[in-house]
DNA sequence: CCACTTCCATTTTTT
DNA sequence: ATGGAAGTGG
């Protein structure tokens, strides 16, 4: 029966057969931890579980997908449906909406996006006239998506003077109360974000005893992959559901956590062994993904990181290409370099374009290399960015539909009460927000009830609105007798949004159009395909899959065959033959926003570690010595990882010039550029040099927003790296000087008891607590 | 209330 | 450079 068994390796099977218990699996980068996941569940299953019972979490929905299938080639398909699989986000949003009265939301609750979410603080911070400079929605967000990752609602901000003063000390005293407002704001709205889906479970878990027990009950075998991404509130979330079988098998790889940013706990991963009893560890540390010099390049940058689990990347394939590094003068030759290259490498090595990948570290350096790319002729797509759901036109749409289902969701009323515009202006959305805060209602509620309340409106907007709402009940009916598609179709018609859209006859304008009708395909396809596969296919579901689908899970119908280009960051999980990493410049990468504490940068390495490790045959470096940045051209130096590289595996192309010394890529602009680039002449550009240039020392950059930043900050979160004990003396802003009592939790979490010489004993999240060590 | 203009920040990464 | 927000005149 075991036929697919014979493709493992020792330590792979190993960790396949292992049925019952904890365990975890450490799997380097490339080593096999899909297949490894995959024939385990297929076992699980062989081994007479049943499906119903088995929970994976992966890390976003098209690995779920492709595990999916994997696993239906072996058991067959009508048993592998039977599984739960997907992100922590979906499967939860799922669970969710099952059991979401228990939490006083509308079974239909909608799901606000980051755009959602930041223009509903935006509202509040200004409802709360406070100075919207200091309040910055997006930051504020931050701040309250990091108290919900670490499960601290609006009461225990409000029991934690903690928090209270570092958020004072940022120069935000009304944290607090944004939060509060923010919080009832979502409810009211039955609106949950991202990081209320996993707080709201595990409120559902920790309250509900009965629903802990059913879902203990069904999920007695979990398995997580990315370990190493995932939270504290996720966390807790796999602690409590496996608390009863204790069947867990976790996946990852503490030198690939590049999440710390949005909540990410390392230690989750380095602590599992603390967590569970009995836990079987299985390493996984064959290579079969990368060449050896690869592999060894990898390896040879993040030793240099201090914080990691002891393993020994190797691989048996042979030694290939040494990676290359290209050093240019400005972005634009970068981009250049990187399309012909490519070029090069198709011609000459009958490469495909899905072969190549483009990585770079920030979004916003996708543009040079699209010009480049496009002038050569190479098809290409971006991943990742501003994804297709989230265009104005799409989610104007989109909240109309959202809006059917879930009336009291605010911030879709919001974008769609003026929009076609129908003469609805601010100050009426404002005195209709106004209303609904007093009357302690929603805003639609407000709407519906318009004759009963007085809010100084005249009889003109009344019209107005009130026929907006009729046309809304007109919607609603519609959709109690015809499916999603239909609906969406009829809304757009009846609105007049391609009429609106149609004034607009630039390239843009039409593109728009376009995008409607992708949005309506998308929908057609969305009830096709779950009405296949015998599943729901109700606008709900189908606006959930929208609200936590990427830009991979939606997989675009032209058949071109398209260069990746993508951020490291979504670059996660996936290979490709050839790489090429750009802009690995100082301040670029490592990003001047992460230099501050090692903890950050060692995360910049992990990134960087990742990216190589994506190459399967070659890998690419390069860097511009000038490059445009905010509209202005920067200056920059070479990033300090291509000097953490052993020089045994790198070959650099072309050495660092100064600005002065001409453009390699000059005559590129001439228009017999392509011609140019055949001519033998071109061959001595790639000018091999033996030894590096020496080092320059690197002037200490302090960006000008790094102070800014710092302040903002809890000061001490370098302290995880001075590792404070027990017995330290230390100072606090406002508590004075203490003695450490004890140490709790773990990484961000660590609690410490003090002792303070006035105050008396206090518990303190050293997270947050401005600690000074003095002894 | 709307259309047009000017101003401003934006660039770290994402479910 | 660019797109969104805020301000201004009709």
């Amino acid at each position: 029966m075991s036929s697919y068994l014979d493709n493992l390796n020792d330590v792979q099977k190993q960790a396949v057969l292992q049925k019952e218990g904890a365990m975890i699996i450490i799997a380097g980068a490339g080593s096999g931890k899909t297949r490894v996941l995959t024939y385990r569940i297929a076992n699980l299953m062989k081994q007479g579980v049943d499906a119903f019972n088995i929970l994976a979490l992966t890390f976003t929905n098209k690995a779920a997908r492709e595990m999916k299938n994997r696993i239906a080639t072996i058991v067959g398909e009508s048993e592998a449906k039977n599984l739960w699989m997907g992100t922590f986000h979906s499967v939860f949003a799922r669970i969710l909406r099952s059991e979401a009265d228990k939490l006083g939301f509308p079974k239909n609750f909608t799901i606000y996006d980051t755009q959602d979410s930041v223009k509903l603080l935006g509202s509040i911070i200004k409802e709360l006239e406070l100075d919207t400079d200091r309040y910055k929605a997006k930051q504020v967000l931050n701040r309250i998506s990091q108290f919900k990752n670490s499960l601290i609602t609006v009461k225990a901000y409000d029991n934690n003077p903690e928090l209270q003063e570092a958020d004072r000390q940022a120069s935000r005293p009304k944290m607090g109360e944004i939060y509060k407002n923010y919080v009832d704001r979502c409810f009211k709205a039955g609106c949950m974000d991202f990081d209320d889906l996993l707080l709201r479970t595990n409120q559902l878990l920790s309250q509900f005893p009965e629903v802990l027990n059913k879902y203990q009950n069904k999920f007695r075998y979990i398995l997580v992959d990315e370990y190493q991404d995932t939270n504290h509130s996720q966390y807790l979330i796999v602690k409590a559901l496996s608390d009863r079988f204790q069947n867990i098998c976790v996946v990852g790889d503490d030198s690939q956590s590049i999440y710390a940013f949005r909540g990410a706990n390392i230690n989750n991963i380095l602590n599992f062994q603390r967590d569970f009893d009995e836990v079987k560890i299985f390493k996984l540390e064959q290579n079969y993904r990368s060449t050896n010099n690869i592999v060894q390049a990898a390896n040879s940058v993040i030793k240099n990181n201090r914080s990691k689990l002891d393993k020994d990347i190797w691989t048996a394939n042979v030694g290939g290409d040494k990676v290359k590094i290209m050093h240019t003068t400005t972005d634009g030759e970068e981009g250049r370099f990187v399309a012909r290259t490519i070029f090069d490498i198709m011609m000459q090595k009958q490469a495909k374009n899905t072969d190549f990948a483009v990585l770079y570290r920030t979004n916003a350096q996708s543009r040079s290399l699209e010009d480049a790319l496009r002038k050569q002729g190479v098809d290409y797509r971006i991943y990742g960015g501003l994804s297709f759901y989230q265009r104005k036109e799409v989610k104007d749409v989109l909240s109309y539909l959202r809006l059917l289902i879930n009336p009291k969701d605010e911030e879709a009323l919001k974008r769609v009460i003026n929009y076609p515009p129908r003469g609805i202006g601010q100050t009426t959305i404002e005195k209709l927000i106004v209303a609904a805060n007093q009357y302690n209602r929603p805003i639609y509620t407000i709407l519906e009830n318009l004759e009963k309340v007085n809010i100084g409106l005249n009889s003109g907007t009344q019209t107005k609105l009130q026929n907006f709402i009729t046309m809304m009940q007109s919607f609603q009916i519609f959709s109690e007798n015809n499916n999603a598609f239909d609906t969406a179709d009829h809304i757009v018609k009846q609105v007049h949004i391609l009429a609106d859209l149609d004034k607009d006859s630039t390239p843009e304008g039409i593109s728009r159009i376009e995008n409607i009708q992708e949005l309506l395909n998308g929908i057609k396809d969305f009830i096709d395909k779950q009405t296949e596969e015998d599943l729901d296919t109700s606008l709900t579901s189908f606006l959930e899959d929208v609200a936590l689908a990427t830009d991979f899970d939606n997989d675009k119908k032209d058949n071109k065959e398209n260069v990746s280009l993508m951020t490291i960051h979504s670059a996660k999980g996936l290979e490709f033959p050839y790489v090429f990493i750009v802009g690995l410049e100082e301040n670029l990468f490592p990003s001047a926003m992460s230099m501050n504490t090692r903890a950050e940068l060692e995360e910049e390495r992990r990134l960087f570690y990742v990216a190589i490790t994506r190459a399967e045959k070659a890998a690419y470096l390069s860097l511009a010595r000038t490059r445009f940045r905010w509209g202005k051209l920067v200056d920059a130096e070479p990033s300090r990882f291509l000097e953490e590289l052993d020089e045994n595996y790198i070959e650099v192309l072309a050495k660092p010039r100064q600005k002065n010394e001409g453009n390699l890529f000059d005559d590129f602009e001439s228009p017999n550029t392509e011609r140019q680039w055949q001519t033998p002449k071109n061959a001595i550009r790639y000018k091999k040099v033996t030894t590096q240039a020496p080092p320059k020392p690197r002037p200490l950059v302090v960006p000008k927003n790094l102070k800014k930043i710092a302040e903002n900050l809890s000061p001490n979160t370098n302290l995880f790296d001075t590792k404070l004990t027990v017995g330290n003396s230390v100072e606090h802003a406002r508590f004075g000087i203490g003695k450490v009592v004890s140490l709790e939790g773990a990484g961000p979490n660590i609690k410490a008891e003090i002792n303070f010489e006035k105050e008396g004993n206090k518990k303190l999240l050293l997270k947050f607590a401005k600690l000074k060590i003095i002894g």
